[in-house]
DNA sequence: TCGAAAATCATCCGAAAGGATGACGACAAC
DNA sequence: GTTGTCGTCATCCTTTCGGATGATTTTCGA
């Protein structure tokens, strides 16, 4: 139930859902609008059809991110709760690993921060980086900039180095 | 280019993206033969238009799940295999770290280029490690390129990473 | 619902890094 | 003595990074 509250009863995916719509109705208005004050070229429904279908599949594709996006910040928070308290108790061998929490608001180091020196970690570029985000690569710079402000690095690989040092990459 | 490589040169994405077009295709063409076959009834492209909308939205939110879903598949993964190698060079806290020279050999890493290797990874730059092994920069970069190839990495933070699970690198 | 914090994106610039290629001396192995 | 590897250095060029700054939009908590 708790996946449906967060899809349904949020009220940013209620923003997207009802923009959804209002598109959409435009979108058939706007058709039987043209219908009767423009010539209808012969086959045009093929046409109408594909240009709705390509349309509203892009919308789609890019409602189907933003909801998965949304919810795994919702789920990071999640998650990262969930572990603080075993932190103390657990086990070095299997865990998926919890970034020490305490280095990381001490140095005010946001959660996109930390997500984005891990992919830096792994060897990805900025360019790489955002695209696997979904975002710009000047976001992607701010970040690192910022990141490597709050670590006091000044290169990434310096960054990755303080980041493992104190903890907050695995 | 990683980063787009693991959507659009992942198989898994490329069939979905067929069969998203044959889908498409095959919706188009439906709508086409039926124009001709049965009767149409008036207004009735705002009908279709409102079932390909429809359609196609739903379409596009289940790739655009699809989509992060495989991503996160792909990213988990690369975790485990991260987590999994250097475990078992993991240094019992004391040693002085001992390289592992069966791959640096069959590599074919030289000595003077897992030094380098080294000082990238505690952070320094070229101009730094330059400086601290009496050589010139030009030097430096040259081992590092080639150093860079022989790991497979393109970046200085790959090579790194690189190094850490083969157990190059402490 | 208001404001602060966070995230996003852009542009401009200089510095650093990466890639290709050529060259030269030292040194060991054949 | 020839060959091959290694380390050294250089030049030229392209790409990537890092830093500064400003703006807009989202998100979240009071």
């Amino acid at each position: 139930m708790a996946g449906g509250d967060i899809l349904l009863h949020n009220p940013i995916m209620k923003r997207h859902v009802l923009i959804f719509g209002l598109v959409g109705g435009l979108l058939i208005a706007t058709l039987q609008y043209t219908e009767y004050r423009f010539v209808i070229i012969e086959h045009s429904v093929e046409l109408y059809s594909a240009l709705v279908a390509i349309l509203f599949a892009t919308f789609g594709i890019w409602l189907g991110l933003r909801i998965t996006r949304s919810r795994e910040t919702i789920r990071e928070t999640v998650v990262v709760k969930e572990v603080l308290v075993p932190a103390e108790a657990l086990a070095p061998s299997e865990a998926p690993f919890a970034p020490n929490t305490a280095h990381q608001q001490t140095l005010g180091i946001t959660a996109r921060e930390l997500e984005i020196l891990n992919l830096i970690a792994r060897g990805f570029s900025n360019r790489e980086i955002a695209t696997q985000l979904f975002v710009s690569e000047n976001t992607v710079k701010t970040h690192c900039v910022r990141a490597f402000d709050k670590l006091g690095a000044a290169r990434r690989t310096q960054a990755v180095l303080r980041g493992k040092e104190l903890g907050l990459l695995p």
